[in-house]
RNA sequence: GCGCUCGUAGCUCAGCUGGAUAGAGCAGUGGACUUCUAAUCCACCGGUCGCAGGUUCGAGUCCUGCCGGGCGCACCA
C-alpha cells in the first residue's frame, strides 16, 4: 500500500462519516488527508492528525473524531490496526501482504517508478548560468549546473514540457575590455588594470595570435575586435564543453546580441508600449515597472540612445512567453536578488500574471576554502576555481552530488581539500554503494539460478513482515511524493535526502535479513520476496540518482 | 538609511508549508565480518533551535521588535 492509497482511504471513510452524518462539515469531507512517517516505531506505519484539524470545523473533540475515522479505517483492505494516540493522532499499521506487493509494483513500472504527471502539460522554460563569455564558469555557475539540471529532470518526472536554457551575455561594454586584455596578452603588454586577469587571459591572448598570426597586420581597431571575436568563440566553446562534460545539457544557447539583430528587442518594447506601461522622461524610454511593486521605474533606452541591459532581458523575456512557455523559471545568484522585484514587475508590464508565468529562485553564494582560507572568486582578479578543476579533484558524481545536496537558498562552503580529502565518506558514494551492494546481490541470484526476484509476479508479498523489510518498503513507497514535491518545490536536494535516508534503511536491512540462499539451501519464497525487495530498491536508488544526474555503478 | 536573505550539536547541514521525545553526516569513545560488497551496521557522547515577546490545544516552522552575518539599492553590465 502506497501513503498515496493509504489517503484514498482515509479520505473515503471520512465522506462515510460525513454521508452518514456522524460527522458535521460545513465545507464536506476533505478531498485530500496528508498521512506521515512517524519518527517513532511506536507510532505505526503512518500517521495522520486529520481529526486535530477537524476539531474546530466539526465543533467536536480530535479525540471523539480519531475514533470514528479509525473504526471505519479499520473496514478497508490492508489495515491491520488503527490507534488513538495522544491530542488526537490516528496510528496506523499496514498489513505486511498489503504493504508486500509495492516491490512488484516498483519493478512493474521500472525506470518510470517515481514519475508522476502533477506538471502534465505544462511548458517550463528553466533559464540557469546567465554567464559572460569572458573566462571560464566558477563555482557559483557550478551549483547552479549542477542544481538546475537536477531541476530540469524533476520537472520532466512530473511530466511538464522542459527547456533549459542559457543566456549568453555577448553585448556590452565587458566584452570590449575583454578583447582588450586578450590583446595585450599577446602583445605582451600588461594587461588594463580594469580589464580580465589570471593566466587564462594569457593563455587565451597568445593563442589567439599563435593561431592567427594574421591579425598582426591588421589596424588597432579590427584587431580588438578580431580578438574580442576570437575569444568569445573559444571561451563560449569551453564552457559548453565542460559543462557537457558536467552532464549539464541546454537545449539552448541564447545569445543577447541576436535579440538586437533580429528586432525582438523593439518588438518586446512594442509589446509593453501597447501594454500601457512605457513612457518617455528626460530624454529617456523608461517602463512603468512601479505600478506593480518596484522601488522605482526602470530604464530602457537611455537618453543617448542606447538599450540598458534591463530592455535585454525585457525582450528576452516576451520572447520566452511568444516562444509558448507556460512558466519561466530564473535561476539567478543571491548577487541579483536586487532584481527579482522588477523582473516580476516586468512580467506584469508585459501583461502576464507574475505568479503564473515567471519565478525567480535565488542561490546563496557558495563559499569556496582551501587551505583553510576563503578563496574569492573574482574573474577579474584571476582567482578563480572553476568549474573544470574542480571535477578534476573531485570526479562528476561527487561534485553534481555535493552541489545537489543542499538547498539553493542556503549558503553553502565547499571545503577543497576535505572533498578531495574526505572522497570515500561523500554521502554520495553511501548512496552509490548501496547500489551496487544491491547489484552484487542481483548477480548472485543469477548466479544460483533464481531469477524469480525480478519479476514483479514473482513472489509471495505476505512473508515480507519483518521489521526491516516492512522499513524498506515505506522506503520505496516515498519516491513519488518525494519526486513531486521536491519538483512543485524547486527543491532537488530533498531528492538526495531522500536516497541517503533509503540507502541507510537499505544498509540495516542487509545486516538484518539474509536475500540469497546460503549454501546448499534451497531457494524459499522468503528468498524470493527478498529478491524483489532488492530488485526493487536498486530501481528506486537507480532512477532517484539518475534525477540528480548522477551514475548509479554496478559495481565499486 | 531602505530592501532581500540567512542564524539549529565542536564542524557541514537536514527538518516533509504548525504536530508526538528537534535529526543525519563528519569529528570523539566503544563494539560487530567462517557464508549475499565492513565504502557497511550497532551503541554512547554531544542542543537556552541567535535573543525577547505574540498568535493557539501545540512554534525550529507563522507575526512583531531587537542582535549578528551575507547580499543588493544606476540613464552599469
Amino acid at each position: 500500500m502506497t501513503p498515496e492509497q493509504l489517503s484514498q482511504h482515509l479520505v473515503d471513510a471520512l465522506s462515510t462519516l460525513v454521508d452518514e452524518g456522524a460527522v458535521r462539515l460545513v465545507d464536506g469531507a476533505p478531498q485530500q488527508v496528508r498521512v506521515e512517517r512517524p519518527k517513532v516505531r511506536e507510532h505505526g506505519d503512518y500517521a495522520t492528525n486529520i481529526a486535530m484539524q477537524l476539531a474546530k470545523p466539526a465543533g467536536r473533540p480530535p479525540r471523539e473524531i480519531a475514533s470514528l475515522v479509525a473504526d471505519r479505517l479499520l473496514q478497508a483492505p490492508g489495515i491491520a490496526a488503527v490507534d488513538v494516540a495522544g491530542p488526537g493522532f490516528l496510528n496506523i499499521r499496514v498489513d505486511a501482504a498489503a504493504q508486500g506487493v509495492l516491490a512488484g509494483e516498483v519493478l512493474a513500472a521500472g525506470a518510470s517508478y517515481g514519475s508522476n504527471d502533477s506538471l502534465a502539460g505544462q511548458r517550463i522554460n528553466v533559464e540557469f548560468i546567465t554567464a559572460n563569455p569572458t573566462g571560464p564558469l566558477h563555482v557559483g555557475h557550478t551549483r547552479w549546473a549542477a542544481l538546475g539540471d537536477a531541476l530540469g529532470r524533476l520537472l520532466s518526472a512530473c511530466g511538464a514540457e522542459v527547456v533549459r536554457e542559457s543566456y549568453i551575455n555577448d553585448r556590452g561594454a565587458q566584452m570590449d575590455k575583454f578583447g582588450e586584455s586578450l590583446l595585450a596578452a599577446a602583445q605582451g603588454r600588461s594587461v588594463p588594470d580594469d580589464g580580465y586577469h589570471g593566466a587564462y587571459v594569457i593563455e587565451l591572448g597568445t593563442r589567439i595570435d599563435r593561431e592567427h598570426p594574421e591579425l598582426r597586420d591588421l589596424p588597432a581597431d579590427e584587431q580588438l575586435v578580431a580578438y574580442r571575436e576570437e575569444g568569445y568563440r573559444l571561451q563560449l566553446a569551453e564552457q559548453r564543453q565542460d559543462l557537457e562534460d558536467f552532464r549539464t545539457h541546454f537545449d539552448v544557447w541564447y545569445s543577447e546580441r541576436t535579440l538586437h539583430a533580429d528586432g525582438r528587442v523593439k518588438h518586446g518594447i512594442e509589446k509593453l508600449r501597447q501594454e500601457g506601461h512605457v513612457y518617455e522622461a528626460d530624454g529617456a524610454l523608461w517602463m512603468r515597472t512601479t505600478d506593480f511593486g518596484d522601488d522605482k521605474d526602470r530604464v530602457l533606452i537611455r537618453s543617448n540612445g542606447e538599450h540598458t541591459y534591463f530592455a535585454s532581458d525585457t525582450a528576452y523575456y516576451v520572447d520566452k512567453r511568444e516562444r509558448g512557455f507556460d512558466r519561466c523559471i530564473y535561476m539567478l545568484g543571491a548577487d541579483h536578488h536586487g532584481y527579482v522585484r522588477r523582473l516580476l514587475a516586468m512580467a506584469a508590464c508585459a501583461g502576464d500574471d507574475p505568479d503564473e508565468h515567471i519565478e525567480v529562485l535565488i542561490g546563496q553564494l557558495v563559499k569556496v576554502l582551501r587551505g583553510g582560507d576563503e578563496l574569492r572568486l573574482s574573474k577579474r582578479a584571476g582567482t578563480i576555481l572553476g568549474l573544470r578543476e574542480l571535477v578534476d579533484i573531485t570526479g562528476v558524481d561527487a561534485l553534481r552530488y555535493t552541489l545537489c545536496r543542499y538547498p539553493a537558498d542556503s549558503s553553502m562552503t565547499v571545503d577543497v581539500d576535505a572533498v578531495t580529502r574526505q572522497s570515500s565518506d561523500n554521502p554520495v558514494y553511501y548512496v552509490q554503494y548501496a547500489h551496487a551492494r544491491l547489484s552484487a546481490i542481483l548477480r548472485g541470484a543469477v548466479d544460483l539460478g533464481i531469477a524469480a526476484g525480478e519479476r514483479a509476479d514473482g513472489y509471495d508479498p505476505a512473508v515480507l513482515d519483518q521489521p526491516r523489510e516492512g522499513d524498506l518498503l515505506r522506503a520505496l513507497a516515498e519516491l513519488p511524493r518525494v519526486v513531486s514535491q521536491a519538483a512543485a518545490r524547486r527543491e532537488p536536494h530533498r531528492v538526495a535526502r531522500y536516497l541517503e535516508a533509503t540507502a541507510a534503511t537499505f544498509h540495516r536491512f542487509y545486516d538484518e535479513c539474509r536475500v540469497l540462499p546460503m549454501g546448499d539451501e534451497e531457494p524459499t519464497d522468503v528468498h524470493r520476496a527478498r529478491l524483489a525487495l532488492v530488485a526493487a530498491t536498486r530501481v528506486v536508488l537507480g532512477n532517484g540518482l539518475g534525477l540528480l544526474g548522477v551514475s548509479a555503478p554496478e559495481r565499486m
